[in-house]
DNA sequence: GTAAATTAGTGATAAAAGCCACAAATTATC
DNA sequence: GATAATTTGTGGCTTTTATCACTAATTTAC
């Protein structure tokens, strides 16, 4: 029933920026959990984060109210209701395309189990890895020609995308065409999709060269 | 001169946001200059990153007139700008702190060395890992007790954090302690510095969940 | 049991970000 | 060489985002 309220919120009224920061609460409630806190609030929370409290009362707001006056918010609570929000109280198969240093470190990272993923299948172009298993995992490497084959039978809908920039666009028209709808894109480059297929940048240099701009101009 | 003017536009004025632009459009730019692109226009780099052309030419004109009204922007001028601005017409060497299977990768990654960065030096506490070389460069595995002396001699002001989330927070404070001034965060966890240290997190579940959010109810 | 303290949720306001549309400059066309 | 077509840089406007500050509910202290 509540799963129906928090399903009946669509997302089209509610701020991307907004759905951005979900992730962020939903994490840091998790790690609440884990230090034993049964209960937080909006000022705990932001003065960890760095964020207003305010701003926090208000996007949680958005899909009901889930505290207590006086009292805050139940941690495990407000972790189960945003899990449903964000539709991560399941696992979501993914595929990993591109099997190299980052493919694999990838396909080894233990951290996306507790948190609604699973690496189900991984794929490569190179015939010398194609048949590889990959240390501790089930996995074996894929060539990319069974890609469409193996993502329906595994209810795949995520791609995290780890080729070279070289490769990144030709490999992203694959799997739009396999329907896939969302795509953690790992390589340096801007990808083109269909407006229905949903893209996520993962590239650490744009992340180091936002902060160079305020490291300043005498290096070391 | 004209590096001068670039250098002397304070970071205090212009807005964040602007900023994290910046480098998208960098990256961008080479491309073009790669695909042997000379020229090219606000509207034509706009439909590329999906961004409007008024918002590249107010981005860009915090910083100078940088464009030519009827024709556009000389695409090495531009790139040369923008490398300037952001910092990164130098390299700026790193430590990656972590030798996992994300920090080795990381050590691998042959894509900073165009963009500014490079690896300077790899750290664990794992004494199974420490002197270890990692192939294909000239990086050998440090102990933590020898960072502040590496990250000195090295004129290291940035570090790449690939350790477990339960350490994260500890190591941190070892990287502070080192005068390490931007901080690059592949832990899942939010961690705590002072003010004058720079932070940027890298998290795939936290862009798989923002997607998840969109991707909506039906699990296949 | 009462008063003081805490905290969520929210309408109103303020601040920030994005877009429109136009003048001025340049280039292309014929 | 005149006219049409481009394109920048920007002032002003619109939209979006964030904060303020208040009410109502609850808890804590004594």
């Amino acid at each position: 029933m509540v799963v129906q309220k928090v399903a009946s919120h669509m997302p089209t009224d509610i701020p991307d920026i907004v759905i951005g920061r979900l992730p962020i609460y939903l994490r840091a409630l998790t790690q609440l959990l884990n230090a034993g806190r049964t209960v937080t609030s909006s000022r705990e929370l932001g003065e960890y984060l760095g964020i207003s409290s305010a701003q926090i009362r208000k996007d949680l707001s958005h899909f009901g109210g889930f505290g207590k006056q006086g009292t805050g918010y139940d941690v495990a609570v407000l972790r189960d209701k945003l899990q449903q929000i964000l539709h991560v109280d399941r696992q979501w198969p993914m595929a990993i395309v591109g099997a190299g240093d980052l493919g694999r470190a990838l396909a080894h990272y233990r951290g996306f189990e507790s948190r609604g993923f699973r690496v189900a299948a991984v794929f490569d172009n190179d015939e010398r890895k194609v048949g590889q298993s990959l240390a501790d995992t089930e996995l074996v490497i894929e060539p990319m020609r069974r890609f469409k084959e193996v993502v329906q039978a595994n209810g795949i809908e995520i791609a995290m995308l780890a080729v070279p920039a070289e490769h990144a666009q030709s490999v992203t028209d694959q799997l739009v065409d396999a329907c896939i709808r969302a795509i953690l894109n790992y390589a340096p480059i801007n990808i083109i999709v269909p407006s229905n297929v949903y893209v996520q940048y993962i590239d650490p240099v744009i992340e180091l060269q936002h902060m160079t701009f305020y490291l300043g101009h005498q290096p070391k």
